[in-house]
DNA sequence: TAAGTTTCTGAAAGCCCTTCCATGGAACCC
DNA sequence: GGGTTCCATGGAAGGGCTTTCAGAAACTTA
């Protein structure tokens, strides 16, 4: 590793350490001539300069982490490349922590506490646990939440509550009264707040709603938000031998595709024998050619940055809470399109 | 944020800030009274080391940086999680940047230069530009290369040739004679491989090779690992009004998937009427039930860190260059199986 | 008990930067 | 021309830690 500091520069170029800090920050107190000096000198002795010395004598680290709930879940590593490149392109780097367990979300949050590691700390989907709300929060570390919520934070939410309704009225305006719902586990919020929705949905319709049509995963992992998860709780749909609704709002992309695979292997034609309209609009929606309700993460992501961003220059701004709103993607899985489900004959 | 520093545990616990950090540092030179009254305030004043000052004394930041073909490709993401566990659980933390060009593959490479901002790179699949070869290698600066090759730099790689052979015999021994082979771009390293191999288990197996029956993408973007580019070549394929082969060799699941729709919309059937065996073993491929060489991704995360930090340590040690050998997983759309392919009837 | 060891400890130096402050010279004023 | 203002500049201080070094303390040994 090379270790050519500003005092090589100063001595070479004949100034003080002062004044090449001063060229390298571009501050304009300095003659053209002087800036041209050390500007060629430091080029000649091919200077980098130290990060965490300037992240020390700054207090500023222009790095960022983000903790999130890894790699079960597509979407997030969608909502992470808006994350990713706003920051870059603004000169922060980003610090990944890819939790898979609540006491790793805690170990994480511990670290990104550590003084000057970071100066903020994205959170996605996952809860907050109290007792660092307090500590976060007492100590003005910058914190923002996206697809999760709490009070005192500012955060960025999909709406789910309209999306339910969206997707349930969906449904409904194509003539389906028999509508099921395959949800993750209620333990997640977005879970809950789907459901609900889903259910007032139908109920202002005029649609009795029949529990027996609706199935929430009991699954741990991922809160239910999985293949599997889909898979088995149409399984247990079909097995339990009543007679099944004609469509179903699926909780979540990832979840539809097991669906589809468990309908399949019952040979029961989507969408005909059942229309499906899903969550997320992850890239593999595309490919399944899922009707969802699609969230804007690219978007999300950017708004991430920018929030964390506007915080950190505002400690004491007033906390914010966003919520984009879904849209519908109407592919062919809800059978609204023509052309069939692009996975079956 | 809280400024509780090694001053001031120091001062509250009568002893000099060199004991509180030996303390701190679990050095043994303390007697096990001090040491319990300079934990004992620490916890108390809650106290949290700065990251940037320990970086800045130490001469080591505990931070590695990746750069990867990030969100264009499934099969990064997978390594990427034995990456980061590995990681973690060394107390080192881990900065991503995906690079979507080689300008930002360059700039990356830049950043990750500066002094003391990380202690090595880890660069996945992306070639490595000469310049930055000598730099690094002048300055020894840790560089592992991973699924890309430089004789400079110690790599992990898959055994490209092999699986080839592998993926072309598997094919050969259900009785395929007339094999076309679907691949990616040839700018990349890997696909030139495989196509060699394709084309030299062929023909050691006494069967020409016929290169109508071989498309190469002419994709740029990800080199032409991606869905769209297997969709058009097998397009082009079935346009060219040519008797079809009854197998292909597809260069990547992410095609594969690709292939799989240009035929199933042409109504020919996976595996009755062309069998299909890819590479990568994504999480995707699982799903679309492909038959596929399968890397071992989370461990050659895995080896990558081990052998980055073994390059920390070490950095006058031999350069080293460890192939993993890819493994057959009969699925179902090679035809060796009963059960038929999951996406279709 | 004095000298010689060993062990522990406090303080200073150093890591490399930014920023503040004092200085001196140039430019400006009357 | 003497005094003032302005501004580029050099250098010290400071950011919080690790580590070295020398001295103090504790313990041996003769």
């Amino acid at each position: 590793m090379l270790a050519v500091t500003i005092y090589d520069i100063a001595r070479e170029a004949n100034v003080g350490i002062g004044t090449v800090s001063r060229v390298l920050n571009n501050s304009p107190k300095v003659t053209t001539q002087t800036r041209d000096r050390v500007v060629t000198v430091a080029k000649r002795l091919n200077y980098q300069p130290h990060a965490y010395a300037q992240a020390l004598a700054r207090k500023r680290s222009n790095t960022l982490c983000a903790i999130i709930p890894f790699f079960t879940n597509y979407f997030f590593i969608e909502v992470l490349q808006g994350v990713q490149e706003t920051l870059t392109s603004l000169g922060y780097d980003l610090i990944i922590h890819g939790a898979n367990s609540k006491d790793q979300v805690e170990e994480y949050l511990i670290r990104s506490m550590r003084k000057g590691r970071v100066d903020g700390t994205l959170l996605f989907s996952l809860e907050l646990p109290e007792r660092f709300a307090d500590e976060f929060s007492e100590n003005k570390m910058p914190l923002v939440l996206v697809d999760t919520f709490h009070p005192k934070f500012d955060s960025i939410r999909v709406d789910n509550a309209t999306g339910a309704k969206i997707a349930t009225e969906h449904l409904l305006s194509l003539g389906h009264t028999n509508i099921g719902m395959i949800n993750a586990n209620l333990k997640s919020a977005p879970a809950r707040e789907r459901l609900m929705n889903f259910k007032q949905t139908l109920t202002e319709n005029g649609i009795a709603v029949n529990e027996e049509n609706i199935i929430n995963s009991s699954e741990t992992r991922n809160d239910g938000f999985s293949r599997e998860s889909g898979y088995h709780s149409m399984k247990e749909c079909i097995a339990s031998g009543k007679k099944l609704p004609t469509a179903f709002f699926v909780s979540s992309d990832i979840q539809a595709i097991g669906v589809l695979a468990a309908l399949r292997e019952n040979s029961i034609r989507v969408p005909e024998d059942v229309a499906i309209v899903s969550f997320d609009d992850v890239e593999l929606a595309k490919i399944f050619d899922l009707t969802t309700m699609s969230q804007p993460m690219f978007n999300m992501g950017e708004l991430a940055v920018k929030k964390m961003l506007e915080r950190i220059e505002h400690p004491d701004a007033l906390v914010t809470s966003v919520n984009f709103k879904p849209t519908l993607v109407v592919r062919a899985s809800c059978g609204a399109n023509k052309k069939y489900v692009f996975h079956q004959q």
